[in-house]
DNA sequence: ATTAATGCAAAATCTTTGCACTTTC
DNA sequence: GAAAGTGCAAAGATTTTGCATTAAT
């Protein structure tokens, strides 16, 4: 097994992965769309995102983008189900990459977030929803802080 | 007991009771933010307000305040622990008047926000904080839409 | 009197939009 | 070459700020 082989048929080739992504979900490749798509998806591992971090990003990898198609590139995104949107402070809409149902660390201090898998939260007890109501979803956010009181017990 | 002495003893008394409130706190009870606490904290049960639906609600009670005291007193209030900040949609700061820790029923479609009370969510399951980190606080929301699929059953 | 709070309008953010130009199909 | 997307700058929306005026202690 060559490694050119092992290389196509295994490890992430970014440009090919986001051109199908996108066609996937009918939106036209275009070199914009493209160099968001890698950014957000083809670096492994979830990522979340404010629209200027990542007008930022790209725009550091040499790709000229302007801050308007971004928003655009990430509400269509959005709806499309490749991103999930999360506010959690105020005047910070962040875009989550992980669209799964899943919860949150946050830590207010640094304004970091971090998945937490929907499999690590379970309820023992739960309210019932308003009458002729019904839940859709449930996001559980864990606020963190520094552990300070930290002994080494 | 006659009506008169079980008014003073039992009802609220919005005027005293908001002058008592801010001064409590340490902020000067200003016609302005007397105005405000008493929509906000006298008029029974809990609220969820944005600065501008305050505004509104207190120049239609015929009280004139600018728009820019209302986000003064509505962060006052926040640091002196008398509202809590909520985030939940992108472009609205939502302040609750429960600054208990508690959870939220969201109403996506009419931005209806519920409270929960602590008492009604228990976890069966929890995952420990990043390393170096505690835990400070939780918070749940719960997205409910109408629910279209009713049975009479 | 002193000190703090208010109001206004202007500024600062973040986000969306209108329209000419460019790119994809 | 038709349809969709992009960029720019301008407009919107929400929130903050500077400073003269007004009110509370």
């Amino acid at each position: 097994m060559g490694t050119e082989a092992q290389t196509e048929s295994q490890a992430i080739r970014p440009y090919a992965a986001s051109l199908e992504l996108l066609r996937k979900v009918g939106l036209r490749p275009t070199r914009q769309r493209l160099a968001l798509a890698k950014t957000l998806f083809m670096e492994g591992g979830h990522r979340h995102v404010t629209a200027e971090q990542l007008h930022d990003e790209v725009m550091a990898s040499g790709v000229r983008v302007s801050l308007a198609t971004v928003y655009n590139a990430l509400h269509q995104f959005t709806e499309n189900g490749l991103l999930r949107e999360l506010v959690i402070e105020p005047g910070h809409v962040y875009f989550d990459t992980n669209v799964v149902p899943h919860h949150h660390f946050y830590e207010a201090a640094t304004g970091r977030l971090e998945d937490v898998d929907a499999a690590e939260v379970d309820f023992s007890r739960l309210p019932p929803p308003p009458a002729g109501m019904r839940v859709k979803g449930v996001h559980v956010i864990l606020y963190i802080e520094r552990d300070t009181a930290r002994a080494a017990a």
